[in-house]
DNA sequence: GTTGACCTTCCCATCCTGTCAAGGTTTACA
DNA sequence: TGTAAACCTTGACAGGATGGGAAGGTCAAC
């Protein structure tokens, strides 16, 4: 099967596939006489495995350990649930993260009149937190990046 | 006042600050006759504005709208509320995005004993999801990449 | 005058994905 | 058989925001 059929099979498109031959994610795959990749179905097996735990937001890092697991048929499954945990604990500091924004913003647009006035205490805030008004949820913490 | 004046009162990095600059999002700041960028408590302020921006989650090109309203002081606050809400919008589906992984990963790690033994429904689900198990949230979409 | 802290520019790396270009291969069809 | 379309190859470049480092110039304190 060519890097095409794997890429539509298994939903990871073949610049990715070539991407996670280049970094040793998966084996480098077999090569025709054309020097064409070929692949099985066992390959697009593990190409779907490595799409589906992208789905669940795991890097490329995390995967490399997913897929040791997957392959060591003597693994402890204590393992396997230590790592999905410990990534539930990274998305839900990131959800805590943006939800802080999101309460930031919220608050500081319900004080917004949101009409043709130029007052408007969401630049206020931003121009610098003098008064009162809506508090920052706690403490100084670098962004995490554009969303 | 220099760049690391500047960066420690702005709490935006000196790299970051040249940066900002290489992108237009400051104007050149003035040199000195030695070639050092000279900053006055104006711009600091503009940086902590940047600063604030960016801890609430605002693109770069999100921080280009609020400062061009924030130096309009005839702005409508409508068009500041506009922006701060549309992106509420896009950190709320992020949100729920994120939320989505979270439930799949936390039913999947339920339902694996965490023990020595091998049998793991994680690593069966990621396999292939044939049995009924844990249904996945929603429709298959384009993960939103490492977290 | 020396030393250390600061500044400059330029390059590289991250992380994952897309796009484009230039060229070779295979397949389908007239 | 010829040709066109669809596929494959590698390589380079991009993005978004940030950090790191090297090589070299400048300033301030002692």
């Amino acid at each position: 099967m060519n890097i095409g059929k794997a890429a539509a099979a298994s939903g990871v498109s073949a610049k990715m596939i070539r991407y996670y031959e280049s970094i040793g994610l998966i084996p480098a795959a077999r090569r025709t006489d054309a020097g064409y990749r070929a692949y099985t179905e066992e390959d697009v097996h593990v190409l779907r495995f490595i799409r589906r735990a992208r789905d669940l937001g795991f890097s490329v890092e995390g995967i490399t350990g997913l897929l040791a697991l997957w392959h060591d048929k003597g693994r402890a499954s204590a393992d396997v649930k230590r790592i999905a945990l410990e990534h539930v604990a990274t998305l839900e500091r990131k959800i805590r993260e943006l939800q802080g924004m999101v309460d930031t913003l919220k608050a500081l647009a319900s004080h917004c009149h949101g009409d043709h006035r130029p007052d408007c205490p969401i630049l206020a805030d931003l121009d610098g937190p003098t008064g009162p008004g809506p508090q920052r949820t706690g403490p100084r913490q670098r962004g995490i990046g554009p969303v």
